[in-house]
DNA sequence: ATACATGCAAATGGTTTGCAATACG
DNA sequence: CGTATTGCAAACCATTTGCATGTAT
């Protein structure tokens, strides 16, 4: 079985979730784009193949996957807003070109160690997070020169 | 003058931005408080002084201050929003208790050093950032059990 | 059986926008 | 003076909710 499935199912049980058709089928669809989306495209796209799925239940999964730290929220500064899948459960950061509105990926493991020294200091239980840095990307500065 | 309004005009000053009555009122009265706060919260709270401050002003002035770096946005799992002044305009972290909704902060020099670094390596020049993390802190997680 | 999940449409709530009046530089 | 800013109310848009029906366990 594919392991976000696995992943998510586990996730269901351990919270008093239920397994089903629409909750599986948004998974699938998600982890079929390796690039962020928007909800309502999203939703376009899913519906133009078989079944019919309502915004509610796309947003109730969205959130129920975002817990299981299945997928990522990514905000602009100007409030857009997209999803992403969580590239083989490794949480990755975004940079925002507040020109351009382009998104960079980094991904530092010694972020990932600190912060997790820094909440075991304090008895906190990490589930997942959301590290966004808004600036001016490589091409934006030089373009303004 | 005060550190912050002097961050302030200078960030309008390079933005291109004026130095108004409106702004300089919302920024002395975020800077009163040193604990997060809600939007609706703070009309109702300015309001109440002198003048009158239209929301759409409020917002647009909360966005000014966020790109300055002398505030920053917090964002619940459940869609709640706070805003609060950066302390000594040195950004801080964020845990979110997802069971009782607590706030803490952390402030890690390492982490800030090894983005800034992170940034650099990809030539990304970074205005300001929001990180959050969601879990369970230590009062629920023994409380569970 | 009995919770939990779904679909629908309407509601919510934070934030933005258009426009005319006003104030900064 | 010219341009950015303000206030107002209406618009926006992502997300949520109430309720009746459907379905996983």
């Amino acid at each position: 079985m594919k392991k976000h499935i696995q992943l998510f199912e586990e996730y269901l049980g351990k919270t008093g979730g239920r397994v089903t058709q629409q909750k599986l089928s948004i998974l699938e669809e998600i982890y079929k784009t390796r690039t962020h989306f928007e909800v309502e495209d999203f939703i376009d796209r899913i519906r133009a193949k078989d079944k019919k799925f309502s915004r509610a239940t796309v947003y109730r999964t969205i959130k129920q996957l975002l817990d299981a730290g299945l997928i990522q929220k990514i905000l602009t500064r100007d409030g857009k807003v997209y999803y992403e899948r969580t590239p083989d459960h490794h949480p990755h950061d975004h940079l925002l070109c507040n020109v351009c509105g382009k998104i960079f990926e980094i991904k530092d493991e010694a972020v990932d160690t600190l912060l997790s020294q820094a909440c075991a200091a304090i008895g906190f239980r990490p589930e997942y997070r959301s590290l966004h840095i808004y600036g001016q990307c490589q091409r934006c500065t030089t373009a303004k020169l």
